[in-house]
DNA sequence: TTGTTATGGGAAACCGGTGTCATTTGCAAG
DNA sequence: CTTGCAAATGACACCGGTTTCCCATAACAA
């Protein structure tokens, strides 16, 4: 109640001053041409320039091709607010995160962008709070008032039901970007984390190494779930015991990483390889290796995951785990706008994209 | 004939398609308040309505508060897109980028965000392709078919005037961001790069360093010539004078900052100190340095600019110049609604911000 | 008391599309 | 030559606001 109040009066001063302040729109200058223009000048009446636009019911080619050619010669385009209204329903995709990896963030939005490209489609982007109890009202209003045609949800509020449901509820598509198999394939698009993590503790083990640090995700994020259990998998295969103390808690961020690796320095003897969850914290892992004056690769190898820009840059560069950011967020995309666009529902997006092992310079053989 | 009835049919089965795959829009199970139902139950008309939401001609304080009851009990929220379609204009605001740095990008968007937080404004992200021909058309049909309520140009393509010219001609607000002042305050916001440049040229002057090397960035780049001008101001002014093989041409990115490295380091002597225009190109001669076994910062000292997360995470951290980005992008954000929420118009946004040297731990006096 | 303004408020058109439904047209079968 | 049926098209209401214009009422001056 009190919410709503706020929310009305917020608004009554936008408008309030909006009156005195914006030109009236009223403004010939610029005159577009409008369905109607289209129809008089092809002599036929506004449904049917309608029927052409939309490619719905069925019209005589003749008709048809002296529409399109209007169309052509006035270059006329639909008015999309017009048309948001008569839908109900906005040509609008919006992207839905909550603040995890900037460089993640932008590749998502580059790859969306690429196939919204030359569609009628634009991108809004909208960042929340997880932590925020009004999250879900926050969204929930964002999706209604916005009338989405679709929302794509990044991680880690992706891996969030609630928000699965609110979308169904308010009959917006969706599609949650996930580093697991969340549910059906119309609505995620993912990668197969855990097996590039079995891929990338492999190579480690390959090396020689024994004890291997880990340095997880946060607790609650599928994705760190995912990649601990590759980890642990790929280190039981191998028949190497994995103590508790190896495994130090992270939280996807550059911070944590440092602590984490100090805590994982002090132990005796020290972990020869560290398998950092995401490259914010490899990278910690790194600077405070640096700062102990420890080595790297020659005294400890480090490998992070996300193959953001940072793992190339530090010295030495780290060895990572790729996943293909940009190719998600298009197929995230083209998954919502599909059925707008393409004739053949059939060619699906692919749900799943495939992570691969990223060698550098951070990792080598354990010292004798 | 026959032709004919093959070519309708395959035309159908394109429409069956289209028809069967977009939902139909008749929900009522979401049925938000009109404004039709907010004046039937205060019993006035819409237009009476209209006036209280608008708070624009004149009306009875009884009937005022009736109807804000009304609003306030049902929660009902005035529908965007009917508003946009009446007004010729929406509540949509234009992110216009080529891809620049992704965090600036990304800090730039958190800070307008910050501003349309709470407001009827939603973000708009387009990024172009300044070296496409089509660039200022795709721009002009992006600002006209989605009736814009304004624009915000980030640098480098808000450098462009032309791109001023066409937000003026189709009449959207625009702001343009940048390095340094480049026209009136109501449509920029910069801050002061050559300052900051010039303070940090001291820094290293006053430590003792004389050949200072200097990583520019692209020509054409008005940041890039006026964060070169303070660099030379700085050493003019300490009468160190600057061979021309001092100044390595860099394009902004990491890789041109290890080619520019690599060059002055090629030098003899080599220099002390380096300069690059920003963090990324800094990095890179950070990159290059290790590669090469010169110490940072006992051999050489650098110093970058933006202070990206990259600066804090290699190792030495980078001495670099801080500005303020996310206050930069709710300044402009702030000034392209500001008429619409703040009932003070008086009230200024700042248009220039100050960037300051942060000192961090690649700079030290050079050797003897 | 009457004429003249202000002022609050309503009816209807409009913004530019789309949905529904009825009507016309074309063509094959009876 | 109808009849029948599907394709092709148009008339019109509607989406949810805003604007124009005009009226009714009350306040004020003469």
């Amino acid at each position: 109640m009190l919410f709503a109040t706020f929310a009305v009066s917020i608004c009554n001063s936008c408008y309030a001053v909006y009156m005195k302040s914006v030109p009236k729109p009223r403004n010939k200058a610029a005159a577009k041409p409008t369905i109607n223009d289209i129809a008089r000048l092809a002599g036929v009446s506004k449904k049917t320039v309608s029927r052409v636009i939309n490619r719905s019911g069925s019209l005589h080619d003749d008709t048809r091709e002296k529409i399109e050619a209007v169309i052509r010669e006035t270059g006329y385009v639909p008015n999309p607010q017009a048309r948001a209204l008569a839908l109900g329903r906005n040509f609008l995709i919006g992207l839905v995160h909550d603040n995890p990896n900037a460089q993640m963030i932008l590749n998502m939005q580059q790859g969306i962008l690429e196939a919204l490209r030359d569609t009628d489609f634009e991108l809004v982007v909208r960042p929340v709070d997880r932590s925020s109890p009004d999250m879900l009202d926050d969204v929930r209003s964002f999706l209604v008032r916005q009338r989405l045609y679709g929302v794509i949800l990044l991680p880690p509020i992706s891996e969030m039901d609630a928000l699965a449901r609110l979308c169904e509820e308010v009959n917006c598509k969706y599609v949650r970007m996930g580093s697991s198999v969340l549910d059906d394939p119309d609505h995620m698009v993912a990668s197969n984390d855990r097996d590039a993590v079995i891929e990338a503790t492999r190579h480690l083990i390959a090396l020689g190494h024994r004890r291997i640090g880990l340095i997880s995700g946060p607790h609650g994020f599928n994705s760190a779930q995912v990649r601990r259990d590759g980890f642990e998998f790929a280190l039981a295969e191998a028949g190497i015991k994995l103590p508790r103390s190896l495994i130090a808690d992270g939280q996807y961020t550059f911070e944590s990483g440092i602590a984490a690796a100090e805590s994982l320095f002090d132990l005796q003897p020290r972990p020869t390889a560290i398998f950092a969850c995401n490259d914010e914290m490899a990278a910690g892992v790194l600077f405070a290796a640096r700062s102990r004056g420890i080595a790297v690769p020659e005294e400890l190898s480090i490998i992070g995951f996300d193959d953001t820009p940072i793992a190339a840059r530090v010295w030495p560069p780290l060895t990572t785990v790729r996943w293909p950011i940009v190719a998600m967020g298009r197929s995230a995309a083209l998954k919502i706008i599909g059925d707008a666009t393409s004739v053949s529902p059939e060619d699906q997006e692919p749900s799943t994209f495939v992570s691969t092992l990223v060698r550098r310079g951070s990792v080598a053989p354990p010292m004798k």
